[in-house]
DNA sequence: CTATGGCACGGATT
DNA sequence: AATCCGTGCCATAG
């Protein structure tokens, strides 16, 4: 067994134990399909009403003020607003109003799939941006799609059937393929792999010959002719190669094939489903030294209670009952008790990590701090198993709109990449790994001149002697 | 002789 | 207990 010793919680049973650590570790998708169960065959348990925020509208678990617009707004960036809300008002926001857009109820509500199918998830991520009249553009497009990911009809047919000029469904279709899975939408796998091309620029080295080689070179590409790709490019077979190298494991050419379906290890769960992200933080007024504001999703509309009704009717209770009745009491209590535990442990962690990691949640990957679970686990007085399982498959949405599992939060060695693509990208003259690896440790990063060929090659950036040839365009 | 990638080892992580 | 990651050593290519 692990020990596990949060503050505030004293008597722990083995089923308390159990049922806490199951709990942590799930999504929160996963746990609305859990609570959903217990909801339906426990009489004891009781949903009970949204609360909502009157002026942000926001939804909320708890009791007691809003945390966000109640808060005096001191503009301590160190404390993080970290709290509870409900996914409610996500959803809703996407579909009220139009009677193309998926409904709600249809969402997430059909049976066991803890996750939504591609078009819930892609209208989900541009539904903020969306204007109202414009609804029924994405709605049309996001159902066209094909089990690719891949829209096969015709834009004009679009425009002509919803009577809406050309122009707005260009806008709507740009929305829609630079959300994830980017380049979704594309009406071929060239088109998808060179919007991911683009968006993967704006972060990210990428070799310079990339671009012509997906424009020009696709067939030759996708059948793997690397030395007809190679004279197309002015370039050896071999750099060729590498070209290719990089497109396929950086792009993906179907983008409704998700990679995102297998980051999430340890689950059964096919790859044609997208998650929820189970964490939303943004910041406040969009001002970026304001303290971050930390949504904790809960899967459910309401808070669990006990049922008052049932609680009386067990004390006159028939005899061949009372037995039955008691168990489920206590089941529910239990429920309730790990939730709030739940709960407990994912705010606590994440108010140490937004700490944490500010920086790289506002300015990107290269102020990424090296964390690890262990040093967390310290600072929450927690066994790092804990931790672990709080932190592991859950994905967290950024306020640039990122969505990225939060196990990112971890990745020591995030920073130093970053680095280095910036290192090769304002590069004079091609420089060599042992002299990138002396520049970082000015920097300051302690790295072996070995870990830093491992790194460049990850990121797909080409060895000093092979850069020089390829001019960038 | 130098820059790089492969293999393998030990320590951290899960 | 199994796996991942950084690193050192060594062979190879240029």
């Amino acid at each position: 067994m692990y020990p596990i010793h949060l503050q505030q919680i004293r008597p722990q049973t083995t089923a308390h134990l159990a049922q806490t650590m199951t709990l942590l570790s799930m999504t929160s998708n996963e746990l609305r399909q859990s609570i959903e169960a217990e909801l339906a065959n426990n009489p004891a348990l009781e949903l009970l009403e949204v609360k909502r925020c009157r002026t942000c509208g926001r939804s909320l678990m708890e009791n007691g003020p809003c945390p966000v617009c109640s808060r005096p707004h001191d503009p301590n960036q160190a404390e993080p607003i970290v709290f509870t809300s409900t996914q409610q008002d996500y959803f809703s926001s996407v579909s009220n109003g139009s009677q193309h857009i998926i409904p709600v109820d249809e969402l997430p509500e059909d049976n066991v799939a803890p996750s939504i199918d591609l078009p819930g998830f892609v209208l989900q991520q541009i539904a903020p941006e969306l204007e109202l009249e414009d609804r029924p553009i994405a709605a049309h497009i996001l159902t066209s799609l094909d089990d690719d990911g891949l829209l096969q009809i015709q834009l004009f047919e679009i425009s002509r059937y919803l009577h809406v000029s050309m122009e707005r469904v260009n806008h709507v279709l740009d929305l829609i393929r630079r959300s994830e899975p980017i380049g979704v939408g594309s009406s071929s796998p060239q088109e998808a792999l060179m919007i991911q091309l683009d968006i993967l620029a704006k972060t990210q080295y990428v070799p310079p010959l990339a671009e012509r080689a997906i424009r020009e070179g696709m067939n030759l590409l996708s059948r793997h002719h690397y030395s007809k790709l190679g004279e197309l490019l002015g370039i050896t077979p071999q750099e060729a190669e590498i070209i290719a190298q990089f497109i396929s494991s950086n792009l993906n050419p179907y983008p409704g094939r998700a990679h995102w379906g297998s980051v999430r290890q340890g689950s059964e769960s096919n790859p044609h489903t997208y998650h929820h992200p189970d964490i939303l933080i943004s910041t406040l007024h969009q001002q970026a030294n304001s303290p971050l504001v930390v949504e904790i999703l809960s899967p459910i509309r309401g808070s669990l209670q006990i049922n008052a009704l049932f609680r009386k009717a067990l004390k006159n209770a028939p005899e061949e009952k009372t037995e039955k009745w008691q168990q489920d009491l206590e089941k529910a209590n239990l429920l309730i008790k790990c939730l709030r535990q739940r709960g407990n442990t994912m705010r606590q962690l994440m108010t140490i990590l937004t700490q944490e990691q500010r920086n790289f949640i506002l300015q990107g990957d290269k102020f990424m701090r090296p964390l690890t679970r262990a040093s967390l686990a310290i600072q929450l007085d927690v066994h790092e198993s804990t931790i672990s399982r709080a932190v592991s498959g859950k994905t967290a949405r950024l306020p640039n709109g990122r969505m990225i599992p939060l196990s990112k939060f971890f990745d020591r060695s995030l920073s130093v990449r970053t680095l280095i693509r910036e290192i090769v990208k304002h590069e004079v003259s091609p420089l060599t790994d042992s002299q990138i690896t002396r520049m970082l440790h000015k920097e300051g990063h302690q790295v072996a001149r070995r870990t830093v060929a491992k790194y460049r090659s990850m990121e797909g950036i080409l060895p000093a002697q092979t850069r020089h040839k390829l001019p960038s365009p």
